[in-house]
DNA sequence: ATAGCATTTGACAACGTTGTCATTGTATCA
DNA sequence: TGATACAATGACAACGTTGTCAAATGCTAT
């Protein structure tokens, strides 16, 4: 390839106009497709565009156009990489792209600073509107935002802002299934494990685990509770630490994915997988084919992003209806690791 | 709250500059930091930013900027959701979050049609670069944005570009690695199962595992060879045919993440788990708490990403250097399937 | 006091596109 | 034939910002 097929600038919509020997507004309404064209010169057109590779520069379009729409959306997620996190995002990516919208997708790794430096870069850039798993129970830069009028919703976490769209699921009502489901197999001394206090979901399921506990009769020990584990190290560490204490736990519950993980190796790494009961919320891809195959309090991260996106298009769409703040419902799925009975025994 | 706070439409400079008392154009100097400013006007300025919540109109800049930086990359995957490809772009995300730089994440389903829709999108909102995973093996769409002079970086795959900038894993020999362990144990009926044969990887495994069946003295046999295994389910399904064949494979070696969890369910139903042999490329979590625990030939997916991040911005900040095929290693991690010996003993 | 200079400020054009409106050409009608 | 309607086309301004350059200001040196 020579050098000569190197083109420093992008062409524009002048070039393709002299090209063809039109004016810029008749390129300019070829490409958007306005009527009114006549045949001869739209072909002109074409094969000038189809020439010089033009390719139009939405940047400019949308500074111009009436309706400011970039066809562009943000995701703040906590992490790109993190299972459920990814799950949820190529659910929101599917139904932008029927929309011909492209996603910004950002990691605030839980930190608000992290978090509103995202939003602050994807409004610059002007994005028709936001999907976020909040960092902070208070984001004031998403609250100025959704009052400047753009669209924000917010899914698997709440936060704290006046009346806004969110998509989550029943984080109490999941806590609780898993602690009564516990109990249920006989067990008293129930663990909890929790992310982060401050996180919305972690307080929720913290208090279906209270709620549990209260409703199988069973007295709260604080000793049992472990808030604020954030990964596998330490989740794994708060449960070497719970096996070694006097008054061992019979059963688990972790209350995040990555917490569930940091479990089954401190079990397996004592050797007691077999003898105490976990459930994890969150399922995750192996669960069932580990020994014991780990039961769960299942969510739909697919749903939870689908559901997000659509009531964000609905929203850019003109949907002016009350915010709505949808709940889904999480699932019980009983693998076996919830089904250990106190003293290590199989139902 | 009341709809007095609902604003309509962005402050814009002008707005700023009009509170302000001042011009348009010193507004943008206070904005961008430019010297030669009062203090005294700075500060009204910056009182007026406040007052009014501006926020610069980044599109616009972008277009009347001498740089034409947009601090925007595109990132095309496979899938967002898979764990690989998500690894890699929390590394990309996290490289291009120190260049100020917000990324367009994208899953193209290995589709070039995808693929395409894709790069056009991006380019269309003149992204800076891009990193791409290529879904095929020539697309005529990367290779002429790279004429057009836009950096572009492939990552884990490699298509067929005139030099470009790649950084990838040595699959060739990783495959031959893991074909050359199984054989050290004793197998000679050691099965292949790839993914779509036109991915560059699938190819550049697969002749990893014909070389290494040649330095251990083995004849390829063909009825041990699956190629197009494209998830979960398919390869489960290959695996129970091939356990089924009269000719059954002492060991396999699964070519790709979700082809090797798909191995792990047919062996663990049909109890082989511990008689086969079994290598996958591509490490994962959990990988290490399954029974018998997965050996693997692991690359490292934030490595990659980050480096074809800081390729990308290289070639961003101006380096025009020859374009660089950059190769990391693989390793092979034992952790017991691997080790398993013909006939179902463990060394 | 005046020339000479540096510093601060603003007027204006331009980036690539679309919205508005005027102009041209052609066909239709009384 | 002339008036009218309609379709096709283009000239020009505008979107919100930055680059260029000139003007205004204040200072120093003569």
């Amino acid at each position: 390839m020579s050098n000569a097929n190197l083109i420093s600038r992008e062409p524009t919509m002048r070039e393709v106009a002299a090209l063809a020997g039109v004016s810029l507004k008749t390129v300019s309404r070829v490409i958007n497709q306005e009527a009114g064209v006549s045949s001869e010169l739209s072909e002109r057109v074409q094969n000038a565009v189809r020439q010089l590779h033009y390719q139009p520069n939405t940047t400019a379009s949308n500074l111009r156009r009436a309706d400011q729409r970039t066809a562009t959306i943000g995701l703040l997620l906590d992490d790109v990489s993190n299972p459920f996190s990814s799950l949820l995002h190529r659910a929101i990516e599917d139904v932008a792209s029927q929309h011909r919208t492209l996603v910004f997708a950002g990691s605030s790794g839980d930190d608000p600073k992290r978090e509103q430096e995202l939003v602050l870069a994807m409004t610059a850039r002007r994005v028709d509107g936001l999907i976020t798993v909040p960092a902070s129970r208070a984001s004031g830069e998403l609250n100025h935002r959704q009052r400047l009028g753009k669209p924000v919703v917010f899914v698997d976490r709440l936060a704290t802002i006046h009346a806004a769209d969110s998509v989550t699921v029943d984080n109490r009502a999941g806590g609780c299934a898993a602690v009564w489901h516990l109990a249920a197999h006989g067990h008293q001394r129930i663990a909890f494990l929790g992310d982060i206090h401050d996180l919305w979901t972690a307080a929720e399921r913290y208090l279906g685990y209270v709620e549990g506990l209260a409703l199988a009769g069973i007295r709260l020990d604080p000793s049992l509770v472990r808030q604020d584990v954030h990964n596998i190290e330490t989740a794994e560490q708060a449960v070497l630490e719970l096996l070694a204490s006097e008054q061992m736990p019979s059963a688990l519950f972790t209350a995040q994915n990555l917490i569930t993980i940091g479990a089954i190796q401190a079990l397996q790494r004592t050797g007691r997988q077999h003898q105490i009961a976990l459930i994890g919320f969150d399922d995750f891809l192996l669960a069932d084919l580990l020994d014991p195959r780990v039961s769960v309090i299942a969510q739909d991260p697919a749903r939870l992003g689908r559901t997000a996106a659509e009531l964000l298009f609905a929203r850019l769409d003109g949907d002016h209806t009350p915010p709505q703040q949808i709940v889904l419902p999480t699932r019980l799925i009983a693998r076996g690791s919830g089904e250990i009975l106190v003293g290590g025994k199989l139902r």
